[in-house]
DNA sequence: CTGTTAGCGCTTTCAC
DNA sequence: GTGAAAGCGCTAACAG
């Protein structure tokens, strides 16, 4: 009906009502009680406010109130399926604090990753959950130094004290290792990222403590791989591997493993014969290759929870402890890791 | 350095340079030319704010102005990939205009799309690009009503007058049918969302055109699933698909081809000499499923490209007329769809 | 119990 | 060329 002019204000519900505009902030933020306004203009003003459709001005709320309500998000690429996943379950943890979640994409890119930092700082967001890319300490300091709350999600950096959540790479990756030493596979090998981020060390780092575990030092295949040329990169270790005498891999990212399957099903190798693979994340493409493909399972809802969580303890309560969370992995095994024999 | 108290204002710059708030506003928002500031004051004022680091302060700016520079975007949920895709690509777009996007899943739900596009504009949202669901025409509507720019992406309501960018849904499908009657497929069948939703009945139309148009109307074989236990009814659409001698399927969604190619799977069905099949969208999955498989390609930064470049219109020019505009999807053919014979 | 008032930081009109 | 001042809509301290 009423496709009048303008949005109604607090003042025009105050002056609807014939009260001050103290009077209705108070009862429309439900301090009615603590400030003792009388039960009847409490009922009148809410009744006016309902009928003239108000509703509070964002940003006159958050100039004055010095807060958004908005939590800023940087992560490498949000179409990339992990990333969104979390998007997702940050999106709904926030919603339970009636905060909002402004997203944005690095790319994996330094410059570009500081920029839409600024940016979100800038649009007000009351903290920042960020996937630092590679060498991005001085940005995260830079952060640090704001005083803004912080924390990163998925990677960490040693020498920085900072927040995080991120998975137990080393455990999981160690224990994936030594399933595959279990199950009929006596030379796994790994290929990972080039890259220094410490999560991608610790997962290759869990990968060669299993192999020293099981007396295998000398048997530590490790190939890097850079995310441009990821499929050239990845069929040249591969082929190179299998010549050294690997029988099993361990792809330390959800792109890794699904780009090595691209590769595996266009040299025809058969798995887990000639090669068992254990992947990370899961997803549709492990689920219809040929043979189901185990990987290593991220809680991500639990990522994404815990990491509200603790960036909402900091916003709110002014919570100056720093929490650094690791989940745990889990492995969901199928036949692509077993040889039997 | 200094890591000193509270951001600098417009009134810090201003007293440090000695001059008044309103040169520096012009100055800063590059007005100082048309206001006949003279070069050395423009020059000061700007090293002033360098040094002070000024950030412009956004709620400020937003309440002063009447913007927010912000499109809010409404969708069914980002971690669904196809969605995910459009949001990164709108991420992108919007950047290019200097605005951000603030994201929320409506998860199909009218009533949670409802609260969230409340939500988005109370936010201040300059504008709104929505992926409607079902049923969901009121809340359209509502939008409509007050003057907020708005479109709506991937799906349309024939029965209102809207901005929207949408796939050529029905000729694409159509030829995708016509694809598989002329290569080797006598009885093509679709399978598609159990939803009135203009772009779902465009997919089926499309195909019962190419039906038709092949003189086929009496094989016309159409299913509808629901996305509640989606896997139990694709299962039981195919064995009973089968059963009439459908030889070919087209899946009009990502979704459905991908669990549909899971039932063919623990069925073994064979690719292509049972059923031919065509799906939505690609990704990994199709790539390596044992057949690869063909689908319906959907320029999807085109999609995203056009609904910003018109939402961007009408916010900023205030453009009146409604766009409504059919992007081209294109067949990505592969081995699923033709039958050697 | 209720009203007045002073800003939050910014843009912009109008005057000098 | 430059400055003063009003006011966007809201909260909260302070007065009654």
């Amino acid at each position: 009906m009423d496709k009048n002019k303008k949005k109604a204000s607090l003042k025009d519900v105050a002056s609807y009502v014939g009260v001050s505009t103290s009077l209705v902030s108070f009862v429309l933020n439900g301090k009615g009680r603590l400030h003792r306004v009388s039960e009847e203009t409490i009922a009148k003003i809410k009744k006016a406010a309902e009928k003239l459709n108000y509703q509070p001005n964002s940003f006159a709320k958050s100039l004055r109130e010095g807060k958004s309500r908005v939590i800023g998000v940087v992560l490498s690429d949000i179409s990339n399926p992990f990333f969104s996943m979390i998007a997702r379950y940050l999106e709904d943890e926030a919603e339970k604090y009636g905060y909002s979640i402004l997203f944005a994409s690095s790319d994996e890119n330094r410059d570009r990753a500081e920029k839409q930092i600024a940016h979100l700082v800038s649009r007000g967001a009351d903290g920042i959950i960020l996937v630092p890319c590679e060498k991005s300490e001085k940005t995260v300091e830079a952060v640090l130094e704001t005083g803004k709350p912080l924390i990163l999600i998925d990677r960490y950096f040693p020498t920085i004290r900072t927040n995080y959540v991120c998975l137990n790479n080393r455990e999981v990756s160690r224990l994936a290792t030594e399933h595959l030493l279990t199950h009929g596979f006596s030379h796994p090998g790994v290929i990972a990222y080039d890259t220094t981020l410490q999560h991608m060390q610790d997962r290759v780092n869990g990968y060669k403590q299993a192999m020293t575990e099981a007396g295998k030092a000398g048997l530590i295949s490790e190939s890097r791989v850079k995310e441009a040329n990821l499929h050239n990169a990845i069929s040249g270790s591969i082929s190179r591997m299998l010549a050294e005498g690997v029988d099993s891999l361990l792809f330390a990212t959800n792109n890794i493993a699904t780009e090595a399957l691209k590769v595996i099903k266009g040299k025809g190798i058969r798995i887990p014969e000639d090669l068992g693979i254990i992947g990370f994340d899961g997803g549709n493409a492990f689920e219809l290759f040929h043979v189901p493909v185990s990987y290593i399972r991220q809680p991500i809802s639990l990522l994404a929870q815990k990491a509200v969580e603790i960036i909402m303890d900091e916003i709110l309560m002014g919570e100056k402890m720093t929490h650094q969370v690791e989940v745990q992995g889990s492995l969901v095994i199928t036949e692509s890791s077993i040889k039997s024999c």
